[in-house]
DNA sequence: AGATAAATGATAATCATTTGCAAGAAGGTG
DNA sequence: CACCTTCTTGCAAATGATTATCATTTATCT
């Protein structure tokens, strides 16, 4: 979860220490929250005003790799990413109103093992969010 | 689940019945799994050389709020259309490999319930798919 | 049939993401 | 440290899926 443990991780994996990749981690660990590539990139920029979105995106793809971020979508049309070490394994209360993540950690795995089982189906990943309205979007 | 059920009830929503929407609709009917807007078209191609993208688009739209097709989304970019008459509320099992979208009948419904009311959250949709490898990808 | 409003197709636009490539930087080597 | 190789970067352009614009066509009502 430290920034110097990713990029050891990195390294570790043999690609190469570079100020850009140090951004993009320290954007991903410091959000709480999923965040947008576009989201990344504004938090990168604000260190770095030269940092291009390519270089976000081949690094975002690179980060999942390592298992170090997870890329999640949520319905519309683009991809959030979070760091897979923050917490332990959770899905979302997503928003529709206000767009707020909230974590919950339940998830449905028994019924996921008992399901392939039944299928012979090998599970690499599994989907599983709540879309509505949270309590505050309610009172108006 | 008739073709002409729906168009029916297109009718009774105010909508016109034209050429290009029955294609459609019967084309959505005629697939058992879900299918993309690519697919869709496809068909509808091969009755009417000339229908368009965005007719395709608007037709699948509209049936959505209808309530006659489920859109979709597997962790891919495009999305994924399904008849919501077919068969009751269902899953599904992903085979990343050949795509193949096996249904399944159960759902986490509880757990989504129970986890709702102890966030005061109003549920208006869910995801839930399992991603994998399925039977027959695993015999290479 | 004629009027009217809705629907269509061609085309261009949009949005998020990816690719190609020349120039730049990281990290091993002597 | 200087040098070399290879990896990375930024820019620009491309891509894929979907949506918008708008002139033309068509379904439906009278
Ligand atoms: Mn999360
Ligand atoms: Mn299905
Ligand atoms: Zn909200
Ligand atoms: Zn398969």
């Amino acid at each position: 979860m430290e920034t110097e443990q990713v990029l050891a991780r990195l390294r570790g994996l043999g690609r190469r220490l570079t100020r850009q990749r140090s951004l993009v981690v320290e954007a991903i660990l410091a959000g709480e929250r999923p965040q947008s590539a576009e989201g990344i990139y504004q938090r990168c920029r604000e260190k770095d005003r030269g940092i291009s979105y390519p270089t976000i995106y081949r690094t975002l793809e690179m980060l999942v790799e390592a298992e170090v971020v997870r890329k999640l979508h949520f319905g519309g049309s683009k991809y959030w990413y979070e760091a897979a070490w923050q917490r332990e394994h959770h899905h979302h209360l997503v928003c529709l109103e206000c767009g707020a993540k909230e974590p919950i950690m339940v998830c449905p795995r028994e019924l996921i093992a008992r399901e392939a089982q039944r299928n012979q189906f090998k599970v690499l990943d599994h989907q599983f969010e709540i879309l509505g309205i949270c309590k505050d979007c309610q009172g108006r």
